[in-house]
DNA sequence: CTGTGTGCAAACACTTTGCAGGTGT
DNA sequence: ACACCTGCAAAGTGTTTGCACACAG
């Protein structure tokens, strides 16, 4: 994979490319896997402010550049959209947690499958959370 | 179904019967979804201390009676578990959210697939999210 | 009686927001 | 120039914890 042209992404997403989105943005791209706020701003504190940090995440989310990750924890993370441009945004996901070292990595190869639901509802999405031991936690043992 | 006998629930789950645990446990069995601290807060305000509601929360999840439910908002979100017995954690969950009310409910019935991890991954559980709309909000459409 | 559960209150962590000033386009 | 972005700081919300007392078994 080439280096990210990272002002580049964020222009596409009509984002500006400041100082700060750019070190989110790098961040993200070399940590690939799901980063909570407390991550990321330990990363680039004290560069950035807190608040700042959350506006950026916000509006990162909302030009289709992140998608929130629901945690079981008390934070909730983002990760980096891999196949969604600003327009076609794809909406399934299927992530891999870690119970050992907790990081959620992002599984874009696996397919998702098709569930049936009951009379009534109208599914619109499907996330997948698999938990387990990810290759690194398991040499560890 | 027969109208749960919540004392002796909480005791097969090693859990004392108190006016507070008893009350909670009747909030999950008649919501029958999953509930935030902040939900369960306001329907027991001002009889059950906040503190206490968490590590009620707590003991009922380190006991099996209730799982955490991951959710994309602020706060995390617990259910009552349903094939759980104190012995044998059932650790499969299929969870609906609907996109209109914020309800996110137990689809017990649905089979979740089995997906196939990439090499190195070691799956233990699979949690499954459907965001959609739920009956009750699309009739009011 | 004994260990568990509770209320109160303080502390801590996470998130949002207003405002004045700085920066990208 | 103008809209957008940022830092600071305050406030709002969610969560944990110590302690003394109350209660269930």
């Amino acid at each position: 994979m080439p280096i990210p042209d990272h002002s580049a992404l964020l222009k596409e997403h009509r984002l500006r490319s400041t100082q700060n989105s750019r070190a989110v943005l790098r961040l993200f791209t070399s940590a690939q896997r799901a980063l909570s706020h407390g991550e990321l701003s330990a990363s680039l504190a004290p560069d950035v402010d807190r608040g700042t940090l959350y506006r950026i995440l916000h509006r990162f989310e909302s030009h289709g550049l992140v998608h929130r990750v629901p945690d079981d924890e008390v934070s909730v993370k983002f990760a980096l959209c891999q196949h969604c441009s600003p327009q076609t945004h794809e909406d399934q996901h299927l992530h891999f947690k870690c119970q050992v070292c907790g990081h959620t990595h992002c599984l874009a190869q696996q397919s998702i499958p098709e569930i049936s639901l009951p009379g009534g509802y109208q599914g619109q999405q499907t996330e997948v959370l698999l938990r387990g031991i990810c290759p690194r936690c398991q040499v560890a043992d």
